[in-house]
DNA sequence: ACTGATAAGTGTCAAAGAGACACTATTATT
DNA sequence: AATAATAGTGTCTCTTTGACACTTATCAGT
């Protein structure tokens, strides 16, 4: 570094400029019960106080290193997930998404299995699956809806030519399970045999050998994801 | 709003809290003389000053009231050019990549025709159009090497299923100008007939009818962008 | 003009993969 | 044992792509 930038660097000072705002946010979505689900915190201080909103919250920077991190770390404090993976979904930043002043938010997303925070959900109140469907109905602090909305599409995107879905699911599963993620995020039936085809040709799901009876009818063998299924892309896309 | 919620606001000072820095980039590609380029600019105070940046700055909360127009404030600021449509890339935010501190900076991309800027550029000499392969020599600010690299990547996937690259071209093109875009960003040859194809099928390119000799040999037909061609998505990728 | 080189545009075949749908297999229930 | 229900399979057709040879239109040099 050169003398003249560390001398500019000694006499900076970041609160002699315009102060905005910047969070980070999850959008947690999972399958249960036939139903996609979304993870909500209850908003317990101001703004928006009593709201449900995505967990999330300021950088601490002493604590993260990077942006991930922040959304790591308020995760695991708010609900008590640590998902193995996130995916940073999109900064959603303008004057009056929050009373507080000009705010941005830095959105992650993931798919996590049901059971991985049942533990500590049922243990508060203040943290709970929502059905997707069932937000209209619910009011939703800042602009938090319309991040939702971007994760869910982000999903269906990916529901047409990957298997990350299987991420939504406990391990092992069954091929209908997996294929009801998919058809929930695309909203459209799949033919059972093209499902199978691409789960074949992928690789990246294995057989465990084992079969479930689900409720009737021949029982379902039941699957493991493999180490590439997050990175695994189909070059032709499912039925959309 | 609430009564206690109006007294928490009248009370609240941002400045009370810790101060992150938050800026916006943008990262602009075209194509030229058959190769795919970068708009960069120089420096001109701290830090790193000196050094080849991407076009950007810190919101500007009268100005800007989402992110989006704060990149394209900045970028027509500094470049002078004003692209139809960006998009966002993505936010980089680390405790180490600036250092005045904790600081994030939300990155969008563009194509654009070579030409688009040319006025400008030609005028000042502290921007400046720079070959994708030949960063490496050059001493980028920041993390710009880095953002630069997602904004390719971002484009070489769409390469393998979109037509969104005709925005690196002035129109009207040559199909074999589009499919060197293609070819560049995959790193692969691409057959004529098959891209063809899939142009034809797309329906977000029309023929002018007319028709330019390259250099030599049978003169090419001449192509424009329809309206829907930034949201156009082939079912099955091009061979990548 | 004629001819050859060059590149744009076209015809066509085989392979891959998806949709459709009927058929077989395996379980629970009666 | 018969029936219903659901998982898994066989197979046909259709679409799209890669491959590659073939035709067409221009330029440059004779």
């Amino acid at each position: 570094m050169s003398e003249s930038e560390q001398s500019f660097l000694n006499t900076y000072n970041a609160a002699d400029y315009p102060i905005v705002l910047l969070s980070v946010d999850a959008v947690l979505l999972t399958y249960h019960e036939d139903r996609l689900k979304v993870l909500l915190v209850e908003r317990a201080s101001h703004p928006a106080i009593g709201c449900w909103a995505l967990p999330g919250g300021f950088i601490d920077q002493r604590a993260d290193n990077q942006l991930e991190d922040a959304a790591m770390r308020s995760l695991k404090n708010k609900t008590g997930v640590a998902p193995p993976y996130i995916e940073q979904l999109g900064a959603f930043g303008s004057a009056d998404r929050d009373p507080r002043g000009w705010s941005t938010t830095v959105a992650y997303t993931a798919l996590i299995p049901y059971a991985a925070c049942a533990a500590h959900i049922d243990s508060v109140s203040d943290s709970q699956w929502f059905d997707v469907d069932r937000l209209k109905t619910l009011k939703l602090a800042f602009d938090h809806q319309r991040i939702i909305e971007a994760g869910i599409e982000r999903f269906r995107q990916k529901a047409l030519y990957s298997l990350v879905t299987a991420r939504a699911l406990a391990e092992p599963f069954t091929l209908y399970e997996l294929r009801r993620v998919h058809e929930l995020l695309i909203g459209k039936t799949i033919q059972r045999k093209s499902f199978l085809r691409r789960i074949e040709s992928s690789g990246v799901l294995k057989e465990t050998g084992e079969t479930k009876v689900i409720d009737k009818g021949r029982p379902a063998m039941l699957y493991k994801t493999r180490p590439g299924i997050d990175d695994y892309r189909f070059v032709r896309n499912i039925d959309g």
